[in-house]
DNA sequence: CCCCGCATAGTACAATAGTACTATTTTCAC
DNA sequence: GTGAAAATAGTACTATTGTACTATGCGGGG
C-alpha cells in the first residue's frame, strides 16, 4: 500500500452520450492510479478496443443504442474475465442489479454517486475484485432471503384462500377475467377482485407475477 | 437529521465470557447515541430482557451455551421484528453468515473488528435497517452466483431470437412495454412486436403463456 | 350475539395489452 | 451483392387489465 500512486489502471468507458462519455474522461484523468484511458460510444465499440488491448478496468453505461451494457458485459466477463467491469446506471432497479451480478459484474454504480465514490470503485475493484456499496448489498440480501421464501412453498402462510387458488389457476392457464368469470359462475367483477387481492398478496405488480408465484410455491409446475 | 447526538438507543449484549461481555459493556457507554444498555450470559437470558423492555438493539454472539446465538436469533427476529439484531462472531464461516442473512439479521462483525465499526453498525442498523459490511456482501455475492451455476438452461432450445429473449426475460420480470421499451432503448411499438411474435411461437393467447414457456423452457427458475 | 374474514358484486376510470397490418434498415449467409 | 431473416418503427383500433373504491350476505369463533 506504499506505492499505489503510480498509474498502473487503464481504464475504458462505454457511453452514448458524447457529453457524459468526454466529461468521465476528463475526471478519469485526475484520478491518480489511472494510466490509460479511451472510450467507445456503445457496447461493440468497447468489445473492439477491449479485443485489441485489454484494460484492466471497463466502465460501462447500461443503457445504449446499438449494443447495450447488459449484453456487452455479457461478452466482456466471458471473453476477457480479467477485465474488471464497472457498471453505470440511472435507475436503481434492482432486478437488473441482481442479474448483473449474476453475470459476474464487479461494481454497480449510479450516474449520480460522487467522482470519488468512482475512484475509490476503481481502485477495489482492481486491488481486490469487487466493489460492494449499499446498493448491491441491498438487493442481494433482499434476494437470498426472497430465495429462503420460495424455497418452502408455504402456501399455508401466505394465507391464499380456496376461491383465489381456484382463480390462480385459471389466470395461469391464460383465460381472461371473463373467462373465468364464467367458468366459475361468478361476476366479472369478483373474479377481479380476488385477482386484486392476490396480486396483493403475493407482491406483484401485474398477473405475470401470480404466474411466477404460482410456479415458485409449487402451485403449478 | 439534526440532532443525533442524543441518547436514542437502548442497547442489550449477550456473550457468555464476562470479561469480554463487561468490556463491550464499557465500550458502548462511550458511544454518543446509546443510551440503556443491558447484558446477559446467554440467549435465554436475553430473551427474557427483551420480553419485559424491547431494545432498539441487541448484540449476540453466535457461540453460547444454553441458548446460542442462532437460537436466540430466530426467537428475537420472529417475535421481535423491531429490534435490530447485531451478530458477533469469532469465525467468518460462510455457512453461517448466510443463514444468518436469511434468518433476518441486521449486521454481522467479527469480534476482532475496531470500535469505531461497532459503533457505526448500530447506528445503521437503528437508522436504515442494515449494516453491510464486506463480509457479508462477499458471502451474498457468491451465494447468488453458486444459485446461478446450478440453474443453468439448455437454451439452445426454439427458435427464439436473442432479442426476443431480452425481451421474454423481462416479461416475465413484471415490465410493462413501456418500461422495457426504455431499458432496452426501443421504441414500444418494437418490443410489442417481438413481444407478439413470441405468442406467436409459442403459441400463447397472452403474456401470461410466454411466462409459462419461460418456465417450463428452462429460461427462468 | 356480534365481529371479522371471506366471497360476492358493483361503479368508474386509467393504463396496458393485444390484433392486424405496413414498411424500412441491418445483418448475415450464400 | 442478393435474398432472407431479424430488428426496427409505425398506424389504428379494441380488449383486457389494473386501481380504487363501496357494499352486501354468510358463517364461524370469542
Amino acid at each position: 500500500m506504499t506505492d499505489k500512486a503510480t498509474r498502473d489502471i487503464n481504464v475504458y468507458i462505454a457511453d452514448d452520450h458524447t457529453l457524459f462519455r468526454k466529461a468521465i474522461v476528463n475526471l478519469l484523468r485526475t484520478f491518480s492510479r489511472v494510466n490509460e484511458i479511451k472510450d467507445a460510444e456503445n457496447g461493440k465499440e468497447l468489445l473492439e478496443l477491449v479485443r485489441e488491448a485489454p484494460p484492466q478496468v471497463a466502465i460501462v453505461d447500461m443503457q445504449m443504442p446499438v449494443m447495450d451494457g447488459v449484453e456487452a458485459c455479457e461478452n466482456l466477463v466471458k471473453k476477457h474475465p480479467d477485465v474488471k467491469v464497472i457498471m453505470l446506471t440511472m435507475h436503481d432497479s434492482e432486478r437488473y442489479i441482481l442479474h448483473m451480478i449474476e453475470m459476474g459484474i464487479h461494481a454497480f454504480l449510479l450516474k449520480n454517486t460522487d467522482p470519488e465514490e468512482l475512484e475509490r470503485a476503481i481502485y477495489t475493484v482492481y486491488d481486490k475484485d469487487f466493489y460492494h456499496n449499499d446498493l448491491m448489498a441491498n438487493v442481494l440480501r433482499k434476494r437470498v432471503r426472497e430465495q429462503l421464501e420460495s424455497k418452502r412453498p408455504d402456501f399455508s402462510s401466505m394465507e391464499i384462500t380456496d376461491r383465489e387458488k381456484d382463480v390462480l389457476r385459471l389466470i395461469c392457464n391464460e383465460l381472461t377475467l371473463k373467462e373465468i368469470s364464467q367458468r366459475l359462475n361468478l361476476s366479472e367483477h369478483t373474479v377481479r377482485n380476488h385477482r386484486a387481492k392476490l396480486m396483493e398478496k403475493v407482491g406483484a405488480d401485474n398477473a405475470i407475477g401470480l404466474v411466477r408465484f404460482a410456479y415458485e410455491s409449487g402451485l403449478i409446475s
